[in-house]
Parts: C-alpha cells; structure tokens; sequence
DNA sequence: GCAGGTTGGTGACAGTTGTCACACAATTCA
DNA sequence: TGAATTGTGTGACAACTGTCACCAACCTGC
C-alpha cells in the first residue's frame, strides 16, 4: 500500500494527532492507508463527489462550506490536524453524495482510509469506535452553533462570533482577513461588514487596518 | 427487565418498524430493553439534561427545537416511528449534554435501550451499527437543509418549504395549523407570516382559513 | 513614477422583516 | 346569550440588510 518511508511518516502523524488510538490500529493504519498532499486552495471534496475513503487531517487548515443554488459558499466550521470529516465517514460509508465543500486553506495532507476497512476498525478497535461517535458528536455540536447564530442572531452578533472564532482558530490578536472575506464566509456583502466593523471599532472591540483587524 | 405483556409489544413494535434488525439483535433488545409513554406536549430531552438511554421512536411523533437564550424556540426536524434521536445515541454514549428540545407533538411511545448495551451491540450487531451511521447521516443532512433555508433563503421560500415538508410530514392538503405556530417554528412574527400566507393565497398556491391552509 | 488592481469608507436608496396598534370574525364558555 | 379568548387582516413605521455609485488609500509590477 505505502512504501517504508511513508509508513514512517504516517507513525509520526498519528503519534502526534492522533495518540489515543490503540497500538494495533495506529499499525493497521500506518500498514493500510496512504497519505494525500493538497495544495493551498485545493478542493478536498465538492458537492456531489462520492468517495472511496475516508479522511483524518494530519496537517494544514481545511475549510468547509455549504453550497448554495446560486453559488454563495457559508463557511461551515474549520478541520485541522487530529480531526476526521464527519461527512467523509458517512459518505463513504454509505456509498452516498457529499453535500459540502472542502477546501485547504493551507497546504494540507490527509491520512485516506479506504472505505473497505471502515467496519473491521469499527468492530474491532474500541478507540476507532469512540473516536468516530466523538467526530458525529463534536460536528453535531458545531452544526447548531451555526443555526443558533444565523437563526437567532443579527449580523453585528454573527460578525463578532465569526471574528472570536477565528482568533480562537489561528491562536492569534492579528486577524489577516479582508472585509470581502468575512462578507462571503456569512452570505453577506463587504460594505455591510465593513459598516459593521467600523461600528466595532467606535466601540472599541477591534482595530481596523488594511488586510488586519486586530482584536481588542 | 420488562415483563411479559411489554417484551410482547416491543417485539411487534420492533417488526414494525425496525425490521432490518437482525433477530438476534431485536431478540435482546426485546429482553433488555423498556418502554416509556410521554403524552402530547410532554418533553423527551431538554436542553442541558444528561442521558441514561437512548431512543427509538416506536410510536407518535416527536418536534426537535433549538432553543435561543432568550427562549425562542426553533424548529428542527420531526422523529417519527422508526427513527432514532441522533443525539440521545451520542449524549448517552459520552454523557454529555444534550442542546436541543425534543416535545412530543402526538402520544409517544419511545424504547428505551441503557447506554450500557450501546458497546456490545454496536460491536455484534451489523444491523445495529448501520442503523447509527445512517441515522446521523440522514440527522446531520437534514440539519444542513436547515442551515441552507437560514442562510440562504428569504422568508417566504422558508415559508413555502416548511409548508411543503409539512404536508409531507402529515400526509395530507389540509394543515390543521396556527399562523402563530408557525411563525414561531421559523422564529418569526405571526403578522410577518399571515401577510406572505396572503401573498401566497393570492397567487394561488394555498387557500385559507381559520386554523387550516389548504395546499393546491 | 505611473497604471491598474485591490481594499476600504460612505451616502443614498430599496426591499424585507419585526413591531405596534387596532379591527374584526370565529370559537369557547360561563 | 353575552363575554372572553383565540385567530386573522392590515396599515404605519422603524431597523436591518443588500445594492449601487463613487471615491480614496494602498499595493504591485512595469
């Protein structure tokens, strides 16, 4: 399946990412699986793809979004390393379509688990099995985050959850993101973000520069 | 566990609407497994509680809410005879809380299965593990259309889609329905929701009438 | 330095939605 | 039967959001 170098590299990511699986299944993985590089920018899935594997993130940023008939793209929630596509589970599983878009943000590689293996590691490794229910659960979760803020909320609120989110996600005051950014990732347009913004700096929550905002 | 009388109508209940389980499977569920009755208007799940079972709907129908902070109440999705709460299968397994509402709408009769069978059966039983993935499948689709009507629809295409998914829902041309219920599914106003009802009547899509719109 | 593209600021305006006020009809119940 | 309750219709208005138009500041490549 994968030559001994690899193999190597992918010990090192499940080590890393991915160290509450059991021995045996880290070594079943590591024997059975192969690694995928995507570029920045990169699809990882799109609306309608059906899939032979399933992925775990080992390295980089992925973004997912939702598409929309007319093609606005609503940023979903981010997967970075030691997190599986829930949606890949599932849909390789089944044999059916994707119905989100997937997208590096940053070079990323993607640990492909062949769909043909999914039950065995289900029935036999207990830590596969939580860790799977815990993927399910977390993105779940994540998914209701996302209608209580559109359902519930106006955008000014959505606008500050979005720019919090994103400060957690990349651990860092200096966001680099353009107003146009924002607008797309909430089916909005740039000068209501950029109205909204203005205000969150009379405030005093943010400071505005070009390609920054700096959270206060 | 449950007597005579009850293994008896678990076991019909169990054929009639689970009958892809394998018999060994509905077997045990039949011996280890209890019912629960929850009248109209009585609450299955809310929001914060911690499970010690997950549920089957063998019987009536169950509305899922997202609950806002300040007490609005949106609408998710039915569960109906033959459906699991995707969530009540997560939150019992790691007993985390759960986040949303679940009110019976019509007499309800649910099974209850202990979290502690959940490992064993999802380790024995094919039948058993096919029927949690596909249940948050189908779960976490549904919850994207929703996040898609939210975010990417005005409210009279929701209007029209939740109306539709009722008649659907119910089987039948004449919903037997409030204004105000309604408004307060898709967490708006009732004079919002009567006025594109009119726009809609006049186009000649429903028809009116105290407590009833009638679908053409 | 300059041309052209990118990013952001702002005013004007329209459409949608939420809210208030009130009227009226149907239903329930004492 | 009369009164209260519930459900619906409607106009006025405000707030929010999306769109258009245009400009200014900044950056990049030549």
């Amino acid at each position: 399946m994968s030559n001994i170098i690899e193999q190597a590299t992918i010990r090192d990511y499940l080590a890393a990412h991915f160290a509450q699986f059991e021995p045996e299944l880290t070594e079943q993985l590591v024997q059975q699986c192969s690694l995928r590089h995507f570029e920045a920018g990169e699809l990882l899935m799109q609306t309608g793809q059906y899939f032979k594997s399933t992925m775990l993130i080992v390295e980089g940023l992925v973004k997912l979004y939702r598409e929309s008939d007319e093609g606005g793209e609503f940023f979903i929630y981010h997967l970075q390393p030691g997190d599986a596509c829930a949606l890949s589970i599932i849909c390789a599983t089944r044999q059916q379509k994707s119905e989100i878009l997937a997208r590096a943000v940053e070079p990323t590689t993607a640990l492909l688990i062949p769909i043909t293996m999914m039950d065995d590691l289900m029935r036999r490794y207990k830590s596969w099995y939580y860790f799977v229910l815990e993927t399910y659960r977390s993105r779940f979760e994540e998914l209701l985050m996302v209608v209580d803020s559109i359902a519930f909320k106006s955008m000014d609120e959505r606008l500050e959850f979005y720019l919090k989110n994103q400060q957690r996600q990349f651990n860092t005051n200096e966001l680099a993101i353009t107003h146009q950014q924002i607008a797309d990732d909430l089916n909005s347009s740039r000068e209501v973000i950029s109205r909204l913004l203005k205000k969150m700096e009379q405030r005093g929550l943010v400071s505005l520069g070009r390609n920054t905002i700096t959270m206060r």
